[in-house]
DNA sequence: GGGGAGTTGGACTATACAGTCCATCGATCT
DNA sequence: AGATCGATGGACTGTATAGTCCAACTCCCC
C-alpha cells in the first residue's frame, strides 16, 4: 500500500515524483508513460514509486489532484480577480496567452486527463468531475460579482452560463491543440465573452 | 505493408475489424486496446490484422477515417437540412438525445481520440484537425442557410461563430461523459444557440 | 485439374512493462 | 553505541502485447 511520507526528505520525492509524473502523462497521456520513465526522469527507484503511490493507478491518481491543484488553483486566484468586463477579457487574453506561448500543445490537463480516464475508471472519472465543479463555481463567483456590480442581469441564470463558458474554455482548448492554432481557443472565448455580456 | 482488400470478402473482413477496433477503442480508448481483443472481437487472425493494416498505427489510422466519416457523415445531413432556428434547435436536441441514450458515456469518438492523440502522434493530429475543420464547413453552411433567409445578420463572422459552436459542442460532449450527466451538453448547446440568435 | 493470387490460421519471438522482494542506508532517539 | 524506522537501490518475475513467419485454404482462370 502507498505511505504517506513523513520526513522532509521524502516530501520532496513524492513531490519531485508527481511534478515529473504529471508532466510526463501531459505529454505522452497515461498510457504512453511508463514507471520506468518516471523512474528515469526522476532517478528515484521503483521502490520508492511503490513506497508512495502504491501502483499506477496511486500515481495517475496523484497527477489527477496535482493538476486539480495547479490548475483550479490559478483559476480561482484570476477569476476571484474578476471585477468588471475588462477583467474577464483580461483573464481570456491570459489563458491564451500562456496557451499560445506553449505552441498550442498539450491543452487542458484537466480536460486531457478527463477525455482520456472517464470512460474507463469511474474513480478517476470522479475526481476529473469535481475538478470541473470547482472551476465552475469559480466562474460562477466571478459572474456573481458581475451581478453585484449591475453589469451581470440579476435574473440571469448563472448555473447555465458557467457550464457553457466552461464548455467554450474546454472545447477551444481541444480545437486549439489539434489544429495547433491558439486562435481557435481565442475565438472561443471571445464568443463565450460576447454570450455573457448580453445575458 | 498494408493491402488493399481486393476481393467482396477481403472488404467485407477489413470492415468488420474497422468497425470492431473504432467500437473498442471507443470504449477503452488506443491504448487500452490491444490487437488481440481486436482479433478475438472479429474472430479473425493476426495475419488478417497486418495482412490489411501494416500494423497498430494503421489501424488506429484506419479507425480515425471511419469515425471521421461516420461523424461527419451524420453532422453534414443533420446541418444540411437547417433551415430556420427550429431546424438549429432540432439539430441540437437530437445530439442530446443521442447522448442521453448512450447514458452520457463516450462522448464525442473525434474529440476524445484528438485529445488522446494530437500531442503524441503528428499524423493523427493531422487527419483530426482536418475532420474538424469539415465539421465547421458544415456548421458555416447552416449558417449561410440562415443568413440567405435573413434569420442571422448578414455581417455576422461566420468564421468565429462556427469555431465557438464547435467548441461549445467538443467542450459539452467532454463535460456531459465526465459528469456523466447530458444536461451539461445540453446547456452548452443551448448558449451557443442563443449566442447566434443574438448574433 | 493445375496454378496463381488473395486471404486466413495460428504458432512463435522479443520485449516492454507492472509489480515483488529483500538488502541497505541514514537520521534520530535512548 | 545500538535500536528503530522511514527511505532507497536494484535485481528479479510474470505476463501482456506488438510484430514475424510460414503453411494452408479458397476462389478464379486457364
Amino acid at each position: 500500500m502507498s505511505q504517506v511520507p513523513v520526513t522532509d526528505q521524502g516530501r520532496e520525492t513524492r513531490a519531485r515524483i508527481v511534478a515529473a509524473a504529471a508532466a510526463l502523462i501531459g505529454e505522452r497521456g497515461v498510457a504512453g508513460t511508463s514507471l520506468d520513465d518516471v523512474r528515469a526522469a526522476t532517478s528515484s527507484s521503483k521502490s520508492q514509486l511503490y513506497h508512495y503511490f502504491g501502483d499506477k493507478h496511486g500515481l495517475v491518481q496523484a497527477v489527477i489532484d496535482y493538476q486539480s491543484a495547479l490548475v483550479l488553483g490559478a483559476q480561482v486566484d484570476a477569476l476571484g480577480r474578476v471585477r468588471d468586463w475588462d477583467g474577464l477579457e483580461r483573464w481570456a487574453d491570459t489563458m491564451v496567452a500562456v496557451i499560445d506561448a506553449r505552441g498550442a500543445r498539450g491543452g487542458c490537463p484537466i480536460g486531457t486527463l478527463a477525455a482520456a480516464l472517464s470512460d474507463s475508471d469511474e474513480r478517476f472519472r470522479v475526481a476529473l468531475s469535481e475538478a470541473f465543479d470547482r472551476w465552475r463555481q469559480a466562474i460562477a463567483g466571478a459572474l456573481r460579482a458581475l451581478q453585484e456590480r449591475r453589469l451581470l442581469a440579476s435574473d440571469a441564470d448563472l448555473e447555465a452560463l458557467t457550464t457553457t463558458t466552461l464548455a467554450a474554455i474546454q472545447g477551444g482548448l481541444l480545437l486549439a491543440k489539434t489544429s495547433r492554432d491558439s486562435t481557435q481557443l481565442k475565438a472561443a472565448l471571445d464568443g463565450a465573452i460576447t454570450h455573457l455580456r448580453s445575458s
